[in-house]
DNA sequence: GTTATATAGTTTGATATCAAATTGGAGCAA
DNA sequence: TTGCTCCAATTTGATATCAAACTATATAAC
């Protein structure tokens, strides 16, 4: 039926998942949050991360710096974080996540997971790990892409 | 090791595989075009559609119809597509591609070649036919989920 | 026919994102 | 110390995206 390259609809697909996901996670959300802000909070949490500098979390979460501290701003704006100089390194900055931004992370995650057994009515346990083994050998191969030459 | 839930695990890693894909197909995109206004093109092509309302394109596409409007404004000016009044009704536009707009989609798939065989270095191919398969289900569902009440 | 409701498209304001240019400190070399 | 290079963060300008408000036309109800 389909023509195209099964790459090519693989990354189709893949897309317009994302964007579905992604719109119905950021509506879960709790007001004045969003998917990219949640991001930053979850990887603290996740890692068990104090602190760490503008340029760790672009480079954890895939952002490019200026990303970074624009979303970096609103959250300290909004109180989920706090900023503070390097004291070792004139340039850089330390981001740690303040009580409000633990709080704001575990109301997300509590927000979310009624989105999550929609994944479990299309999909039974042995098929979600077969495609997320084959999911995160692509990520890899991507990734190691992006290094290298693109 | 990783104490998410799986479906959880599921999105983070399609949200990632988006994001580095993403990049790497505008990347290699012809200059002056983008991932979006390249969707547009694609969609009339592999759909062999003559002419098609912004509201088509939007509900097809799964972005808002204020989004399409502003895609589509940037495609005309640079004349990847003519739009004309509904002759039928006075609140509706026709869209078409341009030639510009058909040789345009050409060199896009020319230009994104290159990048589907980084794919074929991670999955073989039965390993792509199941992702996709489940994929296509997962995306069916959240599809249903968006109409209904998600 | 007039009114009410629905639909097509646009606009506005906010956020995210990138690439590229900029600012300013760090570190090394001569 | 002076200069050169590298790195952290920011800024700028463009695009995409959403939700919500708005304009104008169409259709139904009466």
């Amino acid at each position: 039926m389909n023509r195209e390259p099964l790459p090519f609809q693989l990354f189709t697909e893949i897309a317009i998942i994302d964007q579905l996901a992604g719109n119905a996670f950021e509506r879960a959300l709790p007001a004045g949050i969003t998917r990219a802000q949640f991001t930053v909070l979850h990887h603290f949490i996740r890692r068990g991360l104090a602190e760490q500098s503008p340029a760790q979390l672009a480079d954890a979460i895939q952002v490019t710096r200026g990303t970074m501290t624009s979303t970096l701003a609103r959250m300290e704006r909004s109180g989920l974080i706090s900023v503070r100089p390097d004291p070792a390194d004139g340039r850089a900055k330390l981001v740690a996540l303040t009580e409000a931004g633990r709080a704001m992370r575990d109301a997300c995650v509590a927000a979310i997971g009624p989105l999550l057994p929609l994944v479990e009515q299309s999909l039974d346990e042995t098929e979600l790990q077969t495609m997320l083994q084959l999911l995160q050998r692509l990520r890899q191969k991507l990734d190691n892409a992006r290094d290298t030459a693109i």
